[in-house]
DNA sequence: TAGTGGTCTAGACCACCTG
DNA sequence: AGGTGGTCTAGACCACTAA
């Protein structure tokens, strides 16, 4: 047996797909909705409160509730380059993990002076012994603070910078696009200049905005694909078990 | 003045994010949060429910509630392939608009059988008059329903979707992936065979997991780039205003 | 002024888990 | 048996919006 609350959401869900309740139609007001169920406030806010959490609709006090298309332009995708190779640890091959002064495109992205260092980190990444991608990681070099472990070349990224410097990382920028191989990430990945591949860019930010690591992950194309599904589709199953 | 249970859920974090209470420990107990601070149950309920939605903890109903470590390799990503032009109708060339018989790719993608007709799409995008991207989309023709607008080459793919077959797509599953550019698609993007393109593939589907729609989107690598964050920033955003 | 959503109370009963 | 989270009640007061 479900509980009462999350009937009412069902109830709302099947008016609002079955065309009952059109976008920007007002719901029956919360206390409409308790004599309805023969149940009080506190149990109908929970439930429309599932429904508004899922983006179906949007409450305005003194108003009422009012339904909402949900948006399919939203997508959730899973990242994690570590994910790429097939089981751990046979899938990296460490190149390089040491303290160096940076290359101005890495101090400007890093917001670091001159004087600052960095921590470079660069590795293959394999599928079944196959060669799939060239990765490097720049972050931060804090005097002082331990700087590698056995582990450090399996660990993601985000976990590996809250290691070294911040404790969270609150914000990952990624970007993606395609690009031709140059000279040198070609010769990394065994291939041939001017090949495509899929670029992965990843920039961590600190609470206070401040970059506290960035990256490329280099993907021969058709090693690597990026899968990613609607937001609603998630918080569907999540929110409402649909 | 903010709610009551706004401040407690602010102080669990603020406890999590300062490493008082480490990812596993058991938060103090729902009847503890009542006397700490002189409420009632409800309202400290109203406020973990921020925090478990945010991922930040974990109810185990008999047991407690357990901190748990947020992700940072779930990404949340806006894709619309009408954003890429730069402004409505300006950046669209709408090429195609026919109903045909799919090509037995299309057929297997959309689950057809031998008579089951198509509507295909095919548009090149542009952005501030430079080519940009080349887009096929295909959805299955449904005899007697109206076939197409005016507006039919602006609106997204969803909607469109929607417009002619199932009035909700439930799912959008998209791939992304690098490609060279094959004869037909080079000449379509005026582009040299063999460059590399940023491919993205959706796949729409309907509540009874039928494909109503597929298609792909073949971006010139120099001028589409997609942009992603962290989930846990939106939901820290929109959950906790953090 | 009457209706709306937002917050909160002080209880209740239940299912679940552990000792 | 005692503690935990999950559901629910029957009220209350507030801020907001509209007529």
């Amino acid at each position: 047996m479900q509980p009462l609350y999350y009937c009412i959401a069902e109830d709302m869900i099947k008016r609002i797909k079955g065309g009952e309740l059109k976008p920007g139609d007002m719901l029956p007001s919360e206390s409409q909705l308790c004599t309805e169920y023969s149940t009080s406030k506190m149990t109908v806010r929970q439930g429309l409160g599932l429904l508004a959490r899922a983006g179906y609709l949007r409450s305005v006090p003194g108003k009422g509730s009012f339904v909402e298309h949900p948006r399919y332009d939203m997508l959730a995708m899973h990242f994690d380059e570590m994910d790429i190779v097939g089981g751990y640890p046979q899938g990296v091959k460490l190149l390089q993990a040491t303290i160096v002064d940076p290359k101005p495109q890495v101090q400007d992205m890093l917001g670091l002076t001159e004087n600052d260092k960095v921590i470079v980190l660069k590795r293959l990444l394999y599928t079944e012994k196959q060669l799939a991608a060239y990765d490097i990681k720049y972050m931060p070099y804090i005097k002082g603070k331990p700087l590698i472990e056995k582990e450090i070349q399996y660990i993601p990224f985000a976990k590996m910078v809250a290691k070294h410097g911040e404790l969270f990382s609150v914000k990952n920028e990624v970007t993606i696009y395609a690009a031709a191989a140059d000279q040198g990430v070609a010769a990394m990945l065994e291939t041939s200049p001017g090949s495509p591949l899929l670029v992965i860019e990843q920039k961590l930010l600190s609470a206070e905005q401040k970059p506290i690591g960035w990256g490329k992950t280099y993907c021969l194309s058709d090693c690597m694909q990026l899968h990613a599904v609607s937001a609603q589709f998630i918080q569907d199953k999540k929110l409402l078990n649909l």
